[in-house]
DNA sequence: CTGAAAGCGCTTACAG
DNA sequence: CTGAAAGCGCTTACAG
């Protein structure tokens, strides 16, 4: 291999040397001082749209930042400013598009108003024992202005603690325990379950089965507590060995599905507490000739991409993951710019508003009743 | 609103006056070479593994920093040494598991040997106009050391001069034009639709449609290339009708194949130019109560997330994503490295190995043929 | 309302 | 093999 000149050196500000033109977006506060004829602190002050400068100047400055098309270098604003204008996300969460949800609303909010934050994401798939480690060293490297955490990551103390040992502004989206710990951001996880149910309900379904998320998973137990109320609303009681624990994933609902399905008592319904596992419903009804929704309605919860893939398209529940990642951000951007302290932070709570079931193919009256 | 104190300031050294012990991961490299008793530059060395230091002296900064647990700050790494440690991902996919697919990929190529480096992703869904403007202001604010463009961004030539204007490294991934303007990284589409079209061929197949992607897809060309080659070799000419024009969408998977499906004389295998299309063709068949693989036999193309959530699982060809964007990080890490020069960089081409079909389970042979 | 000076935490270029 | 000096492009803290 031919080891070639290092792509970057000292060379950029040749132009200046030799009197020329800066190219495009090569241009420094120095640049636009100049042609301006100002300080470098004005040109700040106008960049930062800061107060205590004359019209006429602040007028001056900006003609010469557009013509050279300047624009401010973000690491060098980071070093002088002590902060990186950068979050983080950590996640480790199996669900690609939940993750992808939450990375998209956050940068959204850093994209607001030519706020300038930018997103850093960081999988932390390394083992339980490795996991402080990993934490503590990202955070050392590159000094975010905040961490965005998402479960089940969020609710591993380690993380917790590593991040408080580093200082760093912390927002957890739908976090299950040390809720004084840090800010969240969450949804009503058992109002949702309960509207859901109710839908089953209102169709004329009493014999309503649930398939459980696991039990180290808080939203979980709070589908369930949720499905639970609609039914006790309801007058009904849910048959006990239609009340089957899974744990999110495909497998586990086909697993459940298997015995929800096999005996000759079957639910009219079911309600699985995410998509995943309602798709693995879905495949045994498949297979067995069970006609949805005629034979058997199917709700799921969270409305992830694959809820319209599948036939008949699953009628579930919204899980507003990009807004809870937006507001997640939105809260680490008013801390950074010191709109509040880290105590005022660390107390917000912030409920973001699900809209009602998402109504699609898969669930519809019970034979008999049409 | 209190506006409290803002979070940063220029006391986080407040412990080298007071003669203290920096706060761990706080430490600079001023604390390291105090402590170690040499220069910063020495501790520069150590850090970076240059070489010219003396052992003796290596091991005594090794220990140093590894007691103050210190970390180079990457933001002043950056500022100094003209290199942010940054790549770029820019999108406008569409198809979100695509995406996060090359962002994991090109985050494990950065996460390997301690590189130090960090993915930036940048959604560019603005208007065409507004893409130039976008991509320019992107790259002047960060200084990124690489940018990995995804389709159909990459086609884009308001964004390949806007790159090559900032003057920044560039790979893309799966180009369609434009070949010899920047590295690439891609899969052999062509073959790798003959070779599924080969293996719905082989279960017995012969009258078999497909349901090509948007005109403006060079891969969906390349695939259209390979299943004619297939049909040849085996000395079959599929049936004009039987060639549909889809756009990578599920709605146009299903307009194809109310088409295919509608008639009295119906293909008995379909081959969509994407996992999308094909769960169109799924619906479609569902609705119709045609059986699949019994009375049709489906094929799609990407191995997407969703192929295993419906019933039956879909017989796909895996699209290898993360390893093309690790490449095309690869590539770029390679060029800041200084170990290829930007035009060794331009030139580079690599094709990315992809396993053989994902033999699931809608494919079968056809009726008659057991 | 404006600017000169110092500094953020590193690397580069150079000298010895 | 090692270090003193200068500088990256900004912001902070202060003075006027």
């Amino acid at each position: 291999m031919t080891p070639g000149k290092p792509p970057y050196g000292r060379s950029a500000k040749g132009h200046r040397d030799r009197g020329e033109f800066p190219s495009p977006g090569a241009a420094t506060i120095n640049d636009v001082a100049r042609l301006a004829d100002v300080s470098i602190k004005t040109v700040s002050r106008v960049m930062n749209n800061e107060p205590n400068v004359r019209d006429e100047t602040r007028a001056k400055v900006r003609e010469a930042a557009k013509r050279l098309q300047y624009q401010p270098n973000l690491l060098a604003r980071s070093l002088a400013g002590s902060r990186s204008f950068l979050i983080g996300l950590l996640h480790d969460n199996p669900s690609a598009s939940y993750v992808f949800a939450c990375e998209m609303g956050a940068i959204a909010r850093c994209k607001e108003n030519h706020s300038r934050y930018h997103v850093l994401s960081e999988p932390l798939n390394v083992r339980g024992d490795q996991l402080r480690g990993a934490v503590t060293e990202f955070l050392a490297t590159v000094r975010l202005d905040g961490v965005i955490l998402t479960p089940p990551l969020c609710d591993k103390v380690d993380v917790l603690e590593a991040i408080e040992a580093a200082g760093v502004a912390c927002v957890r989206i739908a976090p299950w325990g040390s809720l004084d710990r840090t800010a969240r951001v969450h949804m009503d996880d058992a109002a949702a379950a309960e509207d859901i149910t109710r839908h089953l309900i209102n169709q004329g379904h009493r014999d309503i089965a649930i398939i459980l998320g696991p039990l180290d998973h808080g939203a979980a137990a709070l589908r369930e507590q949720g499905f639970l109320a609609a039914m006790r609303e309801a007058g009904l009681e849910p048959h006990p060995s239609w009340i089957r624990r899974g744990d999110f994933s495909l497998e586990s609902g086909r697993a459940a599905a298997e015995i929800l399905l096999g005996g000759s008592h079957r639910p009219t319904a079911v309600f699985a507490s995410n998509d995943e596992m309602a798709f693995g419903v879905m495949a045994v009804a498949h297979e067995r000739g069970i006609s949805i929704p005629d034979d058997l309605s199917l709700a799921g919860f969270d409305d992830s991409p694959g809820a319209v893939l599948v036939w008949p398209q699953l009628t579930t529940l919204h899980q507003p993951v990009h807004e809870m990642a937006f507001k997640a951000a939105d809260l680490l951007l008013s801390r950074a710019n010191g709109e509040m302290t880290a105590d005022e932070l660390r107390g917000r709570s912030e409920k973001i508003a699900y809209p009602g079931p998402v109504v699609r193919a898969s669930v519809g009256p019970p034979r008999g009743i049409a």
